[in-house]
DNA sequence: GCTTAACTTGCCTATATAGGCATATGATTG
DNA sequence: CAATCATATGCCTATATAGGCAAGTTAAGC
């Protein structure tokens, strides 16, 4: 088969540093299109585009304003991934250990623990 | 162009779902390929083809133990999409209208959003 | 209705996988 | 060294973009 669609969720959508610029930008509030494809110095149907998947994940929202759409920013969509991404804070702040592993391992799965090197 | 590859960072390595299962699996502890691979439903070469993308991404690292190659988690990687994502938190917790927006266009520091320096 | 402005979409190409399968490499043991 | 177990790679195919460019669409204004 072929690689995952990056328009599927949000952890596909924001592995496009473009797209990411994006978002950073909308965090300043709405804005257009031409407006954020000036900012970031790329063509217009290349921010359209690229505004189209983060559309579809859900992580932005079209509001028509005259002849413009203005984009705003809809980062409820970041969410699981900061979570998910905190699921794992313990292993950079230090507070991990061999024992920590250990114990998680037990709390997780009791019958995987079977590969006999745990000799502490 | 083409797409963006997935073994350039770690936003693009955890886009894939089955290296997000692998890398879940790890917080228990070390694990053999085989074992992985058992867990996780997937082929051994499979497992072995994302185990090396994230290893390249440097999200988790290996040690041989005899004929198997034990891996482990570096979830160092994870911290900057942990700190990206957070840099949207004022988004999704409710503290955020249009006075907010209007604040921080003026501050235009997008490199370092709230970390709590305010009141905390 | 026609023109213009601001976007969106279609079409095309090149590229980067992800998965399947077979094979090569590494390490251990007899 | 040969045999075997555990992984890693190579090769091949199908697919999903990202970007460029042109054409289509929608909204205002005359």
């Amino acid at each position: 088969m072929a690689r995952a669609a990056t328009t599927s969720d949000a952890f596909n959508a924001i592995a496009e540093p473009r797209r990411r610029d994006i978002l950073m930008l909308l965090r300043d509030g709405e804005r257009a299109v031409a407006e954020l494809a000036d900012n970031l110095e790329m063509t217009q149907p290349q921010t359209s585009k690229h505004l189209r998947v983060l559309r579809e994940v859900g992580l932005v929202r079209v509001r028509g304003a005259g002849k413009q759409r203005l984009y705003g920013l809809d980062a409820e969509g970041l969410r699981p991934i900061h979570e998910w991404t905190g699921g794992f804070e313990q292993f950079w702040n230090g507070s991990f250990d061999r024992l920590d592993a250990y114990v998680q391992r037990l709390a997780q799965h009791p019958s995987t623990t079977d590969r006999g090197d745990t000799d502490d």
